[in-house]
DNA sequence: TTGAAAGCGCTAACAT
DNA sequence: ATGTTAGCGCTTTCAA
């Protein structure tokens, strides 16, 4: 059990606590034979700083938060959010840094949210946010609080960082790859208000697109409830989002018609059961999940060249 | 912004700031004059205490961790944990804990988990661990660490503190309402090793039994595998876990039969999609959150009559 | 019931 | 390159 602290490593190696401190802090101006002699020691007692001293001390906490929203069934039944977890969780524990997960709906019927309570109290350094859930008053409230933040999703704001998946590069792929077996009469599923709503989708229209341009096909966007009566039904079909899919898989109960395949852009083990053939592309949402947390680090550490946003390719 | 500390508390209240202290800690010895002068200004300025400082004072952390595996994509695709974090994190917050999310994979190859270096430097002040998760190894490092825990799942070890829902109730429940709808011949798909190994498998077959007895009804235990070439087919099934269902719905597709009514103890979107039709019943995962945070906060507090095991019921 | 005072373990000037 | 010295904001004896 280790519960040695700074100022006993000092008085084991014969120097001052501000020494000890500074080698554990990677200071510069060290000499190799202090700093080995201080770091053995640390090795051999098995030492562990103190949080909480380092938090008050340097009114920092050490901890970034992640918001998340427990009230979208629908959207935590995919796996989605716990592979960007995943990838946020690495980075940031491998930084030493802790890690909240901050809900956005109300507590105790207060009108606060926990998210506002973390932000409010500075228990976190930082946090990182999907685009989804930066609403006006989400952003105003981490701006006004001077809280470092960085989104999930490419966001329309000017001046927000952001990290997303290359959605339009990953449409383009898979669009290609439907192509190539051979599909030719392919339709995007989308809704209008959702292409201008929803970045993501926009940029899955736009990839979509390009790919059936360059291959001299023509593009079709279609919303999933329009399609059953057609009498030539298409090669195949891509959800331009999880929603879409879903609504399709409604609408084909009904329809007449052979299984369309479909082409999604997430994946889930119940999709091989499904009367339709559904195949995914892989987006990289663990790697999303790294680099976010990297640069919400890296603005944390006031890094001068932290990027205002990184776009993560899909595997292809 | 609330950059108030009890020192200037204490300063406008004219009094010393341990009694600031006292009564922000909810102590007895305080007159009301003083409490409620204090409390007030509390309020009037927003205050808000540091953390880090009465961490630092206190040697507890106001946190707490839940266990989790990031690496099982099973397990996380289904909602079952997004469930029971909402529970626990809503209880959690409303006692001004902090909440953290440990993984037990390795991280950076290094033979640690975040799990045990969380652990190790006393960051919380007690975990939440899925049954699943408490192996032997797990189970040692927590008790040499002297870290108090409350399983989430019935445990088999002695002494050990844990919540679950009612998983026989459930399965009770469950088989009373397929034969309320005029099931007689219902199969219960589970594994032999499983009904040994997992405890809430083990349950759910005794639930299933304790029904299908009360109506004088057989009860049948089989494989999902063994089931397809059966000539006269049952007339709705039962899956005892997320696994079996699955299995089922595999073995299902190359069977000549008719689909047969699943019913099932998790729930799903895409369940609706399926071509075999699965019914759910709601097991009260969020309840069990609650319940198991509430009781791992009791633990750390040292309350005495603190209960050593929780069942929570489902909704029939 | 309240006050005084000594830390908790660390960081960060300021010296040397 | 290293030592000295104040704190950071809170809890917690011990007195009064």
């Amino acid at each position: 059990m280790s519960r040695l602290t700074i100022k006993e490593i000092a008085e084991i190696a014969g120097v001052n606590k501000a020494t000890v401190s500074r080698v554990l802090n990677g200071s510069v101006n060290i000499s190799e034979k202090t700093r080995n002699k201080i770091m053995e020691i640390v090795r051999e007692h098995n030492y562990v700083p103190n949080t909480a001293a380092r938090a008050l001390a340097s009114s920092r906490t050490y901890t970034v938060g992640f918001c998340f929203d427990y009230t979208n069934r629908q959207a935590y039944a995919n796996p989605f959010f716990n592979e960007v977890l995943r990838g946020i969780e690495e980075e940031i524990y491998a930084n030493d840094y802790l890690f909240l997960l901050m809900s956005v709906h109300d507590i105790d019927k207060s009108e606060t949210t926990t998210f506002q309570k973390i932000v409010r109290e500075h228990r976190v350094d930082g946090v990182l946010i999907p685009e989804s859930l930066l609403t006006e008053e989400h952003y105003r409230f981490l701006i006004d609080h001077a809280m470092p933040f960085v989104v999930i999703g490419e966001s329309p704001r000017e001046g927000v960082r952001w990290v997303d998946v290359d959605n339009a590069q990953a449409a383009e792929a898979l669009t290609e790859r439907l192509i190539g077996q051979g599909c030719k009469d392919i339709v995007l599923l989308a809704s209008p208000e959702q292409g201008h709503k929803d970045i993501y989708v926009a940029n899955r229209i736009r990839g979509y697109a390009a790919a059936m341009t360059r291959h001299g096909l023509p593009s079709r966007i279609a919303e999933p409830d329009r399609l059953g009566q057609e009498d030539s039904p298409p090669h195949a079909l891509i959800a331009s989002s999880q929603e879409k899919l879903y609504e399709w898989l409604e609408a084909e109960k009904t329809a007449a018609h052979q299984a369309i395949p479909v082409a999604a852009f997430d994946e889930h083990p119940l999709y091989r059961h499904l009367p339709t053939p559904v195949e995914s592309i892989s987006l990289q949402l663990e790697r999303m999940g790294t680099q976010a947390a990297k640069l919400l680090l890296q603005v944390i550490d006031g890094t001068e060249d932290a990027p205002s946003h990184i776009n993560v390719r899909a595997r292809t």
